[in-house]
RNA sequence: GCGGGAGUAGCUCAGUUGGUUAGAGCGCCAGGUUGUGGCCCUGGAGGCCGUGGGUUCGAGUCCCAUUUCUCGCCCCA
């Protein structure tokens, strides 16, 4: 054993999981293609500057979980923690909005928190997100969810619990936070430790603490929902309506409060019964105001973005079985050093005509390579030997009948090809 | 940052009140007549028992420390 290993929170896919990430994320890519939602892809890291002034000085990300580092330069450079931030960034620097009215765009990406791993959290991840720039109409955030409901179902996720909320705007959020730290004002003694904090820094969170006493105390808090200005409460009720009508359905949570401070308005989650305590498998909302921020006109802005490895987590758990196959079409299966020869340009030949296939390399026994076969999962066996080098041909076995052919070797990828 | 659980072969795990050369299943490799996989049989390789210290005549087993993994808290995907 070495003495070697992975980073704490990271871990390897080694390649007999991999087919099954691809899969999925190719399932993603096919759902954002039917969306017109199109690629991005931004750097690993960025100027530290824009995870700290976007995402919010007291949130947990920018206080404590980010991988920031020094360039020689003396430059601040941190490793993503999310994905939004540097899109918008991307979209602002290139004046995207410049060419289209609405730019509809979707990355796949690794992102860093430090954190303290546990089953569905890593220090690593990848996450897969889309953000759509430029539409205050609420048929995009309904468009949004609905490509995240769509893309679920494309990989076999039927079961899922969908979280809506609507968290205003800088307009009508205020009156809120102010009635709702007058509501809190003589129960902070009752409330734990950090929703005490809260109280001061960020009234909202403390309405998602799971503390049971904070529970309580906050379950006859005002609702933001009641605190909704005009334009957020039209907003709100369009999008639940959208939603019914493209048959989504939807749970209402008035404690439903994203982690950056960045959204406005709609508040989304998704969440599965089958994870642990992480069960927040995806979520996103609007953010009206970070185009600004970030330096171009202001500009109405929506995402979603979804952690693949808690996605993976809920395949196992579901036990859903992916339609992947990794293994070659043909194993081409030697005996003796001329007919190992013999393969080494067959081989070649069958790859250049697009069929995938391999033979062994390490001087087995027959016997030895039809188990190989077996094992990798090659549909057919190319048994060649010293008769098969005198009539230029190979045993061509299927491997799940047994059935065995004698092929000429001009004719085998044409015979793999229609097999 | 704070709590609980666990580190014995590639994997999943046994290992009796501390006592000789540390085990099983699976996997891997080689055989079971000539050139043929799955099932079966036989044999083999592979472990500083996480690391360091301590107690003891003797430690995989007891004590301490440390480290890693894991689950949970905070928070998030």
């Amino acid at each position: 054993m070495t003495d070697y290993i992975a980073p704490r929170g990271t871990r390897d896919i080694l390649p007999d999981e991999t087919p099954r990430w691809q899969y999925v994320e190719q399932k993603f890519r096919e759902t954002c293609g039917l969306f017109d939602y199109r690629e991005i892809r931004t750097p690993t890291f960025e100027h530290t500057e824009l995870f700290t002034r976007n995402l919010g000085e007291t949130t947990d990300v920018v206080s404590k979980e980010m991988y920031t580092f020094e360039t020689r330069g003396n430059k601040s450079l941190t490793l993503r923690p999310e994905g939004t931030a540097p899109a918008i960034r991307a979209y602002v620097q290139h004046n995207l909005g410049a060419s289209l009215p609405v730019v509809k765009m979707y990355y796949i990406g690794r992102l860093f928190r430090y954190e303290r791993p546990q089953a569905g959290r890593y220090r690593e991840h990848t996450q897969l997100g889309i953000e759509a720039v430029g539409s205050q109409d609420p048929a995009i955030d309904a468009e949004i969810i609905s490509l995240a409901v769509q893309f679920f179902k494309s990989v076999g996720i039927e079961k899922f619990e969908l979280k809506l909320n609507s968290i205003g705007c800088p307009n009508c959020r205020p009156n809120y936070r102010k009635a709702l730290v007058e509501y809190a004002a003589d129960k902070v003694a009752d409330l734990c430790p950090s929703c005490a904090t809260r109280y001061e820094q960020n009234p909202m969170r403390m309405l998602d603490c799971k503390d049971p006493g904070c529970k309580a105390i906050l379950a006859e808090a005002p609702k933001m929902t009641d605190y909704l200005d005009e334009e957020c409460a039209e907003h709100f009720a369009k999008v639940q309506e959208y939603l019914t009508s493209l048959g989504i359905s939807f749970v209402l949570d008035s404690n439903l409060v994203r982690g950056f401070d960045y959204y406005t308005k709609t508040a989304f989650e998704f969440v599965s019964g089958e994870l642990g305590a992480q069960n927040a498998i995806g979520g996103g909302g609007r953010y009206d105001n970070m185009v600004h921020e970030i330096g171009a006109q202001p500009t109405p802005a929506m995402g979603f973005g979804l952690g693949l490895d808690r996605l993976m987590l809920t395949l196992d758990a579901m036990g859903v079985e992916l339609p992947v196959d990794a293994s070659p079409a043909v194993f081409l299966a030697t005996i003796g050093p001329e007919a190992h020869q013999a393969a080494i340009k067959l081989l070649a030949n069958l790859r250049r005509q697009g069929i995938a296939a391999d033979m062994d390399y390490t001087g087995r026994s027959l016997k030895a390579q039809m188990k190989l076969v077996d094992k990798i999962g090659a549909k057919y066996a190319a048994i060649i030997g010293e008769d098969e080098i005198n009539t230029q041909t190979a045993s061509l076995r299927n491997m799940k009948t047994s059935e065995q052919k004698t092929i000429p070797w001009s004719e085998l990828a044409e015979v793999l090809r229609s097999a």
